[in-house]
DNA sequence: GCCGTTTTCTAAAACGTTTTAGAATATACA
DNA sequence: TGTATATTCTAAAACGTTTTAGAAAACGGC
């Protein structure tokens, strides 16, 4: 590998000479460094990030911290698509990304020493267990952090606006007509209780009081279950007019049983999914449904995080509430 | 950061003897260094891997390459399934994984020239356009480099086995009687390829000629070509008992298209997918398809890059197929 | 021709490790 | 006891950068 030594030996100058010329300091005449910019460039002359980082204490690196319990990690829709788009945030910034490891072997290191290790210089955090102990190291700890989803005292963090979400589509399906809505919501999260929360107030104003039967848990993505949860909404003596999902993909489960049953979707009994991915629009009939902003989150995931790098004293540590969008879809039948 | 000097002036040791009990040299009295290690885990040391690298030049770091065209690298449930894989391998093994960068603003490099300076060790590339310059300077350079999908002269590749798959595929719809089978394949790649001979030449062993208007072409995963297709099939004079599909989130255009003209999957017609992803076996009824075993093409891809990386001279470059899985599914019907 | 500036360059230290070569001490053997 | 051999430790160089402090040269103004 050729160095900074090599080149400054071939255009007899000094290696600060090298240095400074590359890094373009005024310090150096015009004709001197394009000579030795020149040669570099012949020599086939590429940074060592290690030296440079050594020495700077910079290494331009940002850490990802990402797998959900159920190991489909980067399998999810939502997140992959949050990770895309932070991805190309944090490249379009001059940074690399690094998964934070999660499967060391010997001497295991915890997540926030691998950080260390590895000269993260800041970390997002997304789809993770956010109460297991290392977690917590982690986002207890002085690094920049931020997560996703998730609000942490103190802490950065985007969340998707699922009050707003929820009062958005429960707004939908009650101006079509419906008051029998059920809901069918993921296991407990800040996320779901965001969501079952918003879905009851908005109910309530629209002077709704739902049975408690009309609400059921399952886990996201999880089709047997809302399967099954269907199959039973579908036997009570007062059937809803309307099932809301977990989400898109759930909703999955929750159509096979209704089709199942011999009923047509949306003229014997109405369904909205919650995620709006690729998939939800593909289904016949399109999914009524909420399409989280994951560009934005992803982006702005990073751009905060950034921030926090950069500018440590100024940054402010904020929740950031991302938008959805409605997606009408036909799933809904008007009343 | 508390470094090597500070443990060694701690114990009154030098830096060299820290290094040493630390890294278990046999060099170093037993007593000492539990003393070191003891002190060094109180003080919170941790090793710097910059400077590690810069002196070992090992980085035990790999890069991933991984976009396609769509910008929809992430969301692409096959690639983001073996990438998960590769992850948790390289993992095991006390590698870390960095995306290779793509989107760099200023003083663009190179992915080659990327790699290099990050001192990535090896890199596996998925899921891009083989033939841009960028690409091929990557996989002509010294690097070790593994493939998925996609074969290189003289380096190291895994390719899911398209060729045994379709011939599967095949076999079992010819089985249950089929001989109008229609093809829509992706477009042209040296995926698409295989499985388009091993179509042929399967259907051609169960003494089939396939007419022309029964192959035919759509985008992997677009739903609008392959319903459009569809349509088209199913107004054929002679019309074909069962549609093979890209892959199995194209079907679901096919699926649509099928529903639309008011005919039942499989009772009036037949489908098929391709992939094995999680959707196709939570489609009502479930899809007949093929599972390429991503796990196993993500973990081989790990094994054999780092195989590459730490035994340069024995690692022999080489074309790995993994084998696919026949997914029976209802969705094909016995005639 | 002298002095003060400006411009252009360099020496050398530093970042935090690893590793080689060898020093110092302890141990074994005769 | 003296010598050969292990054992345990250290000094110092090296990896490839960046950066500080200052040297040398060129330039202007008088």
């Amino acid at each position: 590998m050729v160095s900074m030594k090599d080149i400054a030996k071939k255009c007899g100058v000094s290696i600060a000479t090298v240095s400074k010329a590359l890094n373009d300091y005024s310090d150096i005449g015009a004709g001197k460094r394009e000579e030795i910019k020149k040669t570099a460039k012949e020599m086939g002359y590429l940074p060592n990030s290690s030296a440079r980082a050594l020495k700077t204490k910079r290494t331009y690196n940002l850490g990802i911290l990402f797998v959900d319990e159920a190991r489909s990690g980067l399998k999810h829709d939502y997140f992959s698509s949050i990770i895309e788009s932070f991805k190309v945030t944090a490249e379009e910034r001059g940074y690399d990304i690094t998964f934070v490891n999660c499967n060391m072997p010997k001497q295991r290191q915890s997540y926030y020493e691998h950080c260390r290790y590895r000269g993260l210089e800041g970390i997002v955090i997304a789809c993770i267990d956010f109460y297991k102990p290392e977690a917590q190291e982690l986002i207890r700890s002085s690094l920049p952090v931020v997560t996703i989803d998730h609000v942490f005292d103190g802490r950065t963090s985007i969340v998707s606006d699922n009050v707003g979400g929820m009062r958005d589509l429960v707004q939908y399906v009650c101006s079509r007509g419906h008051r029998k809505v059920a809901y069918i919501h993921g296991l407990d999260s800040s996320t779901t209780r965001a969501r079952v929360g918003s879905f009851y107030r908005t109910m309530e104003e629209f002077g709704v009081e739902v049975p408690e039967e009309y609400v059921r848990e399952a886990a996201y993505r999880d089709t047997a279950m809302t399967e099954q949860i269907t199959y039973e909404l579908l036997s009570l003596r007062d059937r809803p007019t309307c099932i809301l999902c977990p989400d898109d993909f759930s909703a999955l489960g929750c159509i096979n049983a209704i089709r199942e049953r011999g009923l047509k979707i949306p003229d014997d009994i109405s369904v909205a999914g919650y995620d709006g991915i690729t998939l939800s629009q593909v289904l016949e009939p399109k999914l009524t449904t909420i399409r989280q902003d994951t560009v934005a989150i992803g982006r702005t995931a990073a751009e905060e995080l950034i921030r926090l790098v950069e500018h440590p004293k100024t940054a402010l540590p904020d929740t950031i509430v991302v938008k959805g969008k409605l997606l009408p879809g036909y799933s809904v039948k008007k009343l």
